[in-house]
DNA sequence: ATTATTAATTGTCGTTTTGACAATTAATAA
DNA sequence: TTATTAATTGTCAAAACGACAATTAATAAT
């Protein structure tokens, strides 16, 4: 029989980094680790590799059993594949970045794991080299969200403009003018304007609007320029 | 000892694909493979992750050992991880794609590899899921490339706006206007104009350009907006 | 009822960028 | 001297950008 012989075998991970919006703050999920070493150490949620499953599985299974969620828009960000960074045993791991409604993961948590939000920019040590990840999913997420609209994958289905208005704040540490930015967002012509207000906010109560799930899909590879005085 | 008992193993390998540019076409580099399944059809450049390193370490070991060629561009692209992938046994392999001057390449070659550049139009099949790697390679290339300035990776130090000019046309497999493009692509100010002419071209000849490192070095990272009406 | 208050929304306008298109220039060959 | 060829510089209207202000729709206070 043909092989690769004696060629050294390494476990392959994955781990997820999970962006949450609260309305006001830009959040991240985070675990306590169940297995040694570093247990109860705060992490990213990860899993090894299945022998039937490719990367891109393990992630969605693994985000599936840990927040009950399906279907989450997740992005393969980087491998990360030093080899000490693993103390015990060589691994690999491949990182993902997700966004997810918050509110939708609150209704469905499974309470099996200890998970919890933390404020993107205030939160625990992470155990191996999860810090980095978090700056570079954080970095990429920026990257990407300034040229494609995902960041409505953060938001209800229905949302208003000002809502978008903050969570781009958030995402890009910055302040954005109100009135560039709702011009902008909605001459992308990916918005459709709802009858109904939200009215917890203010007074004059923002309208709701909710994607145009069409355009949406023909144009999510479309180049746009959301954000103005763009340095990366 | 701790350890993560029953996970199963896999063997992790990089491979290459190789932008090169001969002044008309946009080319990739392609091996004979050395080895069981397979042996002596076409691949990418490839190999096993080794023990003490890196994929980024692997990937550049490869390339050295291939081309000769050290300190080339090499970007990270993806992981291709589905199950049956490699006939033989998992394998996991991280893709990566470089690019060069094939000039330089040409004077250092290590004609231990059968090696051979292919118009990236007309290539042969190649093995695996080496020829998926290749159409996501080009799309990455494109993307970065309208973004970027990578592509004087591929030109020597010297050379003209036609140079470039015909090397943005092939990524972008498109015509692109003369008058637009040099307009543009000078006022990135990357570029210094140097007082010698290529002259091999045409009666006029064309001066010569080079990078400006310092600016470059500060700006690789900046968005530049490089292909006109750009929809990817 | 009227007014003050607050946040959402729509508006203005000069500057810059874009991209379609044309004229000029610098060299060589006839 | 002229024809030829490709590089380079030029023109301009439309669109996008971004700094900044006014108006509007609601509620709360008087």
């Amino acid at each position: 029989m043909i092989e690769y012989s004696r060629q050294p075998h390494y476990l392959v991970a994955v781990d997820c980094i999970v962006f949450g919006f609260d309305g006001e703050h830009l959040k991240i999920l985070l675990v306590k680790r169940g297995l040694e070493p570093e247990i109860n150490k705060w992490s990213l949620m990860g899993g090894f590799v299945g022998a039937d499953e490719s990367p891109d599985d393990a992630a969605n299974r693994v985000l599936k059993k840990m927040t009950g969620l399906e279907g989450v828009y997740l992005e393969q960000m980087q491998i990360y594949g030093e080899p000490g960074r693993d103390p015990i045993e060589r691994t690999l791991s491949v990182g993902y970045f997700a966004l997810i409604d918050i509110h939708k993961y609150e209704a469905q948590l499974n309470d099996d794991y200890e998970a919890e939000w933390f404020l993107i920019n205030d939160r625990p040590k992470l155990i191996f080299d999860h810090n980095q990840m978090v700056t570079d999913a954080r970095k990429k997420l920026r990257y990407k969200a300034a040229l494609h609209p995902i960041l409505f994958e953060m938001l209800p289905k229905k949302f208003t403009i000002p809502q978008l208005h903050i969570l781009f704040e958030e995402v890009n540490d910055t302040k954005i003018d109100t009135r560039n930015f709702s011009r902008k967002i909605t001459s992308t012509g990916l918005l459709i304007k709802l009858a109904e207000k939200d009215r917890t906010g203010s007074k004059k109560g923002a309208f709701y609007f909710k994607l145009d799930k069409k355009k949406y899909n023909a144009n999510s590879q479309a180049f746009l320029n959301l954000m103005p005085n763009l340095k990366v």
